[in-house]
DNA sequence: ACGAAAACAGCAAACGCTTACCATCTGTAC
DNA sequence: GTACAGATGGTAAGCGTTTGCTGTTTTCGT
């Protein structure tokens, strides 16, 4: 039965290979081929078998489409990034993408460019492929547009915050700490007067993290000038300008505090510039720590924020809302944390007692 | 008319708006729907009118897996990297996708990470969501797969170079005149001694730079001691660890070209962690003009390869392949040109003639 | 050995769209 | 007034799947 008619073949289109295809050969009808292919218990074991058989030797795909059109689930997720260019981004997106295929999903993924028309249209898009859930890494979607999306029950994931309505996964990273953390290291070593370069403020994100270094800042009683707090936008020539702006100012501070890494390589390269060393002239920190960090003159200290936990919980909250029987199914936040990493661009400052050389030296770590 | 029926609405599922729905509120069938949305002449003016105001009404918005289901055509392109995470890949993936949305399609990104088994199990996946053509932006996919699908004539496009079969477009990047130009521009400073790190070998792409990069050499009547043909990987790692091959040498190069951006970014950071200045010491020029490379220390003299460029052609080699009416329908080569950028990290080498100060500067130009 | 239930495979109806073909209507030539 | 062509809109047949329902076996208790 099995080497049976050997030559038929021959459709139409030599395009692609069918279900029905599959069923002539294995002698069987499209729909226990169906049922083998998604693995129903129903199918007894011997036809399966030569099912599979036949599957193998007409080189069936099954066309995911049309599956996606029965069953109203298209197996593909959407991933919005700020912008792809920025180094963060392709790590998040690498480990989301694995992720997400390990799942069975595939990814479309936009960069909105900060244009909120972009975002508009790209979700849009999104919306049109069918995506069965959306990952918001980035800021500015119009409210309008999530409103719609829920009423629709389509899952969404954001960073940070979102709209406070069900179906939606808030992926809540810990700023605060992770922050805090860099300013008790900098105040540790001595560092008094510390600057922050924040990211666009017109974002949300952005705006938590300047208000989480304020909040650490104050709680060790340590003041931060106006002029010590200046607005960058999350690129390296963002942190180019900004860190400008500080040098020029009459009496420099002795640690700056970057928004993200990017912000940070761009604040290293404008002290280079300059006669000012880091960091036995100003220390600086960083957060995200990208790959990038550990490549800079001197390695950077930063706060990571770690890529692989942000796309592991992005993805399970988009499962969760997507898939009614996930164990997590409902679960509004997931909890990022940060950790600092010391590298070599903090130290203790010029002129602060000798005996913090050794604690400072001393707490050296390279990432784990 | 077009007032009428305000009330209506309620199907089982609030999912999603078809054409129905719109063929309902307009009083028309589903058949004249879909010509107006595709614009087809036959149907009146006026009548189209109404649809329009119908599907703007409703907020209709085409189910794509549907027209990919009856068209057999997805409108989705795939695009295979090495290295998302690579600085290169990201500027690619921005510029191919904004081309391919332009146009109506929607990409799918894959990256290899150079493992074949990943490049083979992304491909299946591309080709499983139906895809209508895939840009192959590594190397290293074999070639059985790839004549299966040639035989079905999806389309695809290479960089360099690909199997010699129909409906295959090759980006044929100019690397024989951008080294030359990046050789010559060291020679014409009046080094003699260019050492040159490459990608890794066992793939085709790094070997024809290397080539190009002997070639120019030799027409320059230079020698190139084995010593001085180090193996990268195209990372900064790799540029890296292979500087320090170089700077372990009893006498060190006056130049070093890389076979790409990050490499001689490696390299420049290799340099820095020793007493070897760039330029003074040794001038440092790389390859692909990625938007980091400006922002060096010093700013990376660097033969560019127009992201741009190579997504139009890109795109527009699978869209030939695709749409049979396409004006370039069956052209294979697409040519893709290079140029040099001067920047600061190359300079006359110590001790030769100061006549050559000047004409070194007056080369200099920031990218246009 | 009989009947009922369980196990299993097939039929056919969707899913939302495109498009070949057909029906209708209008206008014009005779 | 009739016939015919051209314009235009509707009908329905798919596209490749999944799946509810139904019909046919097989299995098993009695």
């Amino acid at each position: 039965m099995t080497a049976a008619r050997e030559n038929f073949s021959e459709r139409r289109r030599p395009v692609s290979v069918s279900i029905r295809d599959v069923a002539e050969r294995a002698g069987v009808s499209i729909a226990t081929v169906s049922r083998t292919v998604n693995r129903i218990s129903t199918v007894n074991a011997e036809l399966a078998q030569r099912v599979w058989k036949a599957i193998d030797e007409v080189g069936y795909l099954p066309n995911t489409q049309a599956r996606a059109l029965v069953s109203g689930r298209s197996r593909m997720l959407g991933l919005i990034v700020s912008e792809i260019t920025n180094p963060f981004f392709p790590e998040l997106v690498q480990e989301f993408e694995s992720l997400a295929v390990a799942q069975g999903y595939e990814v479309l993924i936009g960069s909105t460019n900060y244009d909120p028309a972009r975002t508009e249209s790209l979700m849009r898009r999104l919306l049109q492929r069918n995506v069965d859930g959306v990952a918001v890494m980035t800021f500015g979607v119009e409210e309008e547009l999530v409103k719609k999306l829920v009423e629709r029950e389509f899952p969404l994931a954001f960073v940070d915050a979102g709209p406070d309505l069900p179906n939606i996964g808030i992926l809540k990273v810990d700023y605060a700490e992770g922050i805090r953390q860099g300013v008790q290291h900098l105040a540790a070593l001595g560092h008094r007067r510390v600057a922050f370069i924040s990211g666009p403020l017109a974002q949300r994100s952005p705006v938590t993290r300047r208000d989480a270094f304020l909040l650490a800042m104050s709680e060790l009683g340590l003041k931060v000038p106006p002029e010590h707090l200046v607005e960058g936008n999350h690129s390296m020539e963002g942190g180019i300008g900004a860190m400008e702006r500080l040098i020029a100012l009459p009496d420099l501070p002795t640690a700056v505090m970057c928004s993200n890494d990017m912000t940070a390589i761009g604040a290293l390269h404008a002290l280079y510039r300059t006669t000012h060393r880091v960091p036995e002239d100003i220390s600086v920190v960083g957060f995200d720590d990208i790959h990038l960090a550990q490549f800079m003159l001197p390695p950077l200290t930063t706060v990571q924020m770690s890529c692989k936990d942000l796309a592991v919980a992005a993805v399970e909250s988009l499962r969760a809302g997507i898939e009614r029987d996930h164990p997590k199914h409902g679960k509004r936040e997931w909890p990022i944390s940060t950790r600092l990493v010391v590298r070599q661009s903090s130290a203790f400052p010029r002129g602060s007692l000798p005996a913090l050389v050794g604690t400072a030296k001393g707490k050296r770590s390279e990432t784990g």
